[in-house]
DNA sequence: CGTGTGTACTATTACAAGCGGTACACCAAG
DNA sequence: CTTGGTGTACCGCTTGTAATAGTACACACG
C-alpha cells in the first residue's frame, strides 16, 4: 500500500488513511482517473473494519480528493476546480501560523524556517517528478 | 486575555489554551520569566474547570514553554536548552509535509507557496517586533 | 497558622472512534 | 431478471478522551 497505519496514534486511523491518500495523490504516487480499492477491500488488506474505511472515503469526497460512484468504485478525481479556495487558504494560513511558532520555541530564526521550508519542498517536489505520468 | 477560546472547536479546550500561550510567547506578548495566571484565576476567567486548565499548565510545561513552582505560581520559562530538538524538528517537517500538500491540492506551485510562506512569515515578525522589550 | 499555589484523586456526563453485523440502493454483467 | 460487487445507512457495543464538579493534599510564603 502506500502509506502506513498506527492504530496507536492519537490521530484517527480514518484520519491517517485520508492524509495518505491526500498524500499520495500529491506525490503522484496515485494518479487521476485511478481506482482505489473497495470499502471493504482496502479494510481488509489492513484488517478495519470497512465502516472505518468508508469514513475516510467521504471525508476524501468532501474534501474533492476522490469520486465515489455508487456500484462501480471511488476514483481519484481530476484536479479541477476548488470552490472552497478561501476556505483552504486561510487552513493554510494557520499551519504556516503553527510552523512559525513551533520554530520560534526552538529558537529557530524565520530565515532558517525558510531555508528548512525550501530545502524540503525540494525533496518533495523531486520524488513527484519521479512519478510523472 | 492574549487569546480566544471556542468551546464548540473539534480541537480541545485544553489544547486551545496550550496553542495559544505558545503563540503568545513566539510573539513576545508573553515574556520570560512573566507570571501567569493561577489555575483557577485563569478558571474563573474563562469559565472553565480548573482542572482543564491545569491539563493545559501540564502539557506547556513538559513542553518546557512555562516553570511551574508549587506553591508560588507559573512563570513563562526564559528561552533555554531544548534536549528534545530532534524530536520536534521531525514535527516540524511533518507540518511541513501538511502544508505542502496541501499546497498541491489546492494547485499552488511550490514556488507560490514559499512566497505565500515568505509573506506570512514577515507579517509575524513585524508584530513580534512591537512587543520588544 | 492561614492563604494561595499546583497537584491528585473520584465520580460523572458527553462524545468520538472503532468494531461487528446487517440491510439497502445502485450499477453492470451474466 | 438474477447475481455479485459497489457505496451507504443503520444498530448495538466497547473503549478512550475531554470536560465538569467536588474534594483533598503538599508546598511556599507571610
Amino acid at each position: 500500500m502506500w502509506f502506513p497505519i498506527d492504530p496507536r496514534s492519537p490521530t484517527p486511523i480514518y484520519q491517517q488513511i485520508v492524509d495518505g491518500v491526500k498524500e499520495a495523490v500529491a506525490k503522484n504516487i496515485l494518479q487521476g482517473g485511478e481506482r482505489l480499492p473497495s470499502v471493504r477491500e482496502l479494510a481488509g488488506l489492513m484488517t478495519l473494519n470497512h465502516n472505518t474505511v468508508a469514513k475516510a472515503y467521504q471525508e476524501l469526497e468532501r474534501e474533492r480528493v476522490i469520486d465515489v460512484v455508487r456500484g462501480r468504485g471511488t476514483f481519484v478525481a481530476a484536479p479541477g476546480s476548488r470552490p472552497d479556495r478561501a476556505e483552504r487558504i486561510v487552513r493554510m494560513k494557520d499551519i504556516m501560523k503553527q510552523l512559525w511558532v513551533e520554530a520560534h520555541h526552538l529558537q529557530i530564526t524565520s530565515q532558517d524556517l525558510m531555508t528548512m521550508m525550501q530545502d524540503a519542498v525540494l525533496e518533495w517536489d523531486q520524488e513527484r517528478g519521479q512519478e510523472e505520468s
